[in-house]
This record gives C-alpha cells, structure tokens and sequence, in this order.
DNA sequence: TACTATACGGAACTATGGTTCCGTTTGTCA
DNA sequence: TGACAAACGGAACCATAGTTCCGTATAGTA
C-alpha cells in the first residue's frame, strides 16, 4: 500500500477534505456525541466521588465502553485535565474579576469564600488542589500557575489597603485555603463553610501580634 | 498426633509453661527483638512518606521478610494502629495537661501549635487524620473520640474565658486543624508553620462580625 | 445500497500492592 | 547436643485499576 506516495502521508490528511489546511478532520457524529456523554459524566462522578473513581465508573455512567474513553483522552489523567481545569478556569475569572473591585480586602475574603464553598459541592477540586502540593510539576502546572498569580494579586491589593495582615505571604494564603477546602470537602457538614470562612477572614484581618 | 487429648487444645497452652494462668506464652527471642525493628521501621517510614507506603518498604528498612511484618501484625491496618495510636494517645496526654492550664485561651492555642507542628514533621499523622473524616468507623474510632472530646474540652475553657469566640463549635475547630495539618504537611515550607498558626488562633480569638 | 474509514465495546494484559502459604531456619528445652 | 515448636523469608496468589488490542458495528459517502 501506498507504495507510489514517497512523503510520509502516515495520517489525516485526506484528498477532498473539506478544509484543505494542515490540520483538518471532522469526527463522525456518534463520536462528537459520546465525548459529550463522557465530559458529562465525568463532571458529575469526579465532582461526587473525586478523582479517585476508576475508569469503568465514568464510561458506565456515559453509556459508553472503557475502549471509547480512552479513544478521547489517551489516559485517565487527560480526562483530568479536561474537567478540572474548566474549573479552575473559572476560578481565575472569579480572581480576575475581582481584582478590580473597590474593596480589596473584601474582593479577598469573597474569593475565599466562593473558594471554599466551591470546595465543598466539587470533590475533584479538592484533590486537584492536593496533588498541586507536593509533585507540583504534575498534570496542568502552568493553569495552577496563574491561579497562584491572580490570587496573590487579590493578596497584595488586600495588603496594600490595610485590609490584610502584612505576616502572611501567599504561600501560607494557599496553603491555608487548600487544607480547608480538603477538610470542609470531607468531612460532611456543608453548615460549618460559613463559619470556617468567618475564622479564616478574620484571621487574616488580624494585626499580628508580638510575642 | 494429639489424639489422647480430646479437649480442643489446638494452640498456646502448655503443660509446664512458666505460668500455668489461661493466657501465657513466652515468645521467642527473635520474635521480640524483630517485632521491635518492625515498630521501629514503621514509625520512621510513616512519618517520613506517610501511610501509603507499600508493606514492603517498612520490611526491607526493618530487615525481615514481608512475612514475619505479617506474622506480628495480622493487617497492614493493624501496623498503622500500633503506630498511630501511640501518636495520637501523646496528643490525648497533652490536651489532657493542659486542661488544668489557667489561660485556658493560651491553653488551646497552644495545643493547635503543637498539633500543626506534629503534622508538618510526621506524615502518619496527616493521613490518619484525613481518613477520620468521611469513614470515620474505620480503624480505632474509640481513641479519635477521646481526642475529639479532650479538644473540646479545651474549646469549651476558653470559651468560657471569653478568650475564643462563641460561635465555632468542636466541628469547626476540627475541620480547621485537620485541614492545617494536611495542607501544612503536604507543602513543602515548614517555615510557614508558625504563621498559620498565628493567622488560625486569632481567627479564633476574634468577635463574630454581624454581617 | 454498498463500501470503507471511523468509532465502538470490552476482554485481555500489565502493574501495583495486600495477603497467604509453605519449606527452611533458629531459639529453647531436655 | 538433639528434637521440635516457633519464627522466618519470600515466592506465589489475589484483587484492583490503568491501558491496549482487535473483532464488530456504524456513520458518511459514492
């Protein structure tokens, strides 16, 4: 077979495709159909059960076999990848958008807030967070990246305004945040976020004190 | 063999073992000295990688077969207990000396320092902590009771001090430290110990806004 | 409608880690 | 020192979960 064509021609590009340009190549229906089916139930298992639920559960949910699952995402850490950093891209907006807000010491408090709150409806999240602990090169490092960056730009504006502690640096903000999304993620009293956000505020508003 | 006998007699007593008593077995030499490697062994690996580590990696620092581990503990939940619970009943003894601490404010902030500070250098503790969470009838749930309800003791002094405010409860104040404790250990930045500290204790100490 | 590349499903394979089993070694006692 | 139960070591076994492979089904097209 091809034995006529010399250049390399090993995939995709086909004669009368539509689009002529390099990359081009429209999936069959049924395939565009089960990668939503997927996304879906994985959004609603990873939320539920956190990131630890293998494969099968995921593809049972969809309706779809092992094999079509990893016919989208080549393994099980892209399907990761491809839920959670949807989510922590909108907490990047959330950071963004309130960067600009009058307040900055509130702008801080309502993005730990949402944070937690957040935390507490998404498992994934939770442990997404975790593993950016140690092995921090792992998966998606750069969205963690930025993140990091938009919130220590809500801490420094928070600072700045003598809303903040000057003592605290954006690693232990972090730091600090993750262990309670982690632990109001699992233990199971939703009611207790308010008042942990409440400590925590306020913690932060403290003057820091001497001894 | 042993067929004169007819009661059961399958095991462990012995005509003319040391102490005639119901439950006497003097065991070996060897057993007493590897069964001591293995503690050992376990405490440092543990509080060094923390309790996921393979049963394999406590046998080969110990120096002994996997199944002499097996032969002393009947699971690898049993060695978790035997290591966890001894660390867990020294925060018991602490909580406990400084119930009778006349600051009673200074009493409990002191023990979340000392708590965080454990949890930064020994990673068993994190674990074991984050699994009291969600299945918390695993293991030795008793002895985390006792903990729980000393610390609550010391939240309910200082309370009574007027020295932390009156709206966390013993829910709260758990989810806060475990959380700490997680991510505290977790991250690589001992130094941040001491502010996280700082930064939870005056959350605590502060009046509940209204708003 | 027939044909073919695309996509599907899930059995089979691989890796990891807990647990069991049994042949060998060793401490203890007579 | 000889005998034997206790203890040892680690290969083998089992379970779980990620990944691959290939025969089958099907969407898209002529």
């Amino acid at each position: 077979m091809a034995s006529v064509v010399t250049t390399t021609a090993t995939a995709d590009e086909r004669p009368g495709a539509p689009v002529p340009g390099p990359r081009a190549r429209v999936p069959r229906a049924d395939a565009v159909r089960n990668l939503a089916k997927i996304l879906q139930a994985a959004e609603e298992v990873f939320a539920a059960e956190g990131l630890a639920v293998p494969i099968d559960d995921v593809a049972r949910r969809a309706g779809v076999g092992i094999g079509t699952v990893y016919r989208h995402f080549p393994t099980k850490e892209a399907l990761f990848e491809a839920i959670v950093v949807a989510r922590l891209e909108g907490l990047i907006e959330r950071a963004q958008g309130l960067c600009t807000a009058v307040d900055a010491g509130e702008a801080l408090f309502a993005f730990v807030s949402d944070l937690i709150t957040l935390a507490v409806e998404k498992r994934d999240i939770i442990d997404e967070l975790a593993r950016a602990g140690l092995h921090s090169a792992e998966l998606d490092a750069p969205i963690k990246e930025k993140l990091n960056a938009q919130v220590e730009v809500l801490l420094h504006r928070a600072q700045a305004a003598g809303a903040v502690r000057q003592d605290v640096n954006i690693v232990d903000l972090t730091t600090l945040l993750m262990g309670t999304c982690m632990a109001a993620g699992q233990q199971g009293h939703p009611e207790c976020t308010g008042r942990l956000v409440a400590v925590i505020c306020d913690g932060l508003r403290a003057v820091p004190r001497s001894s």
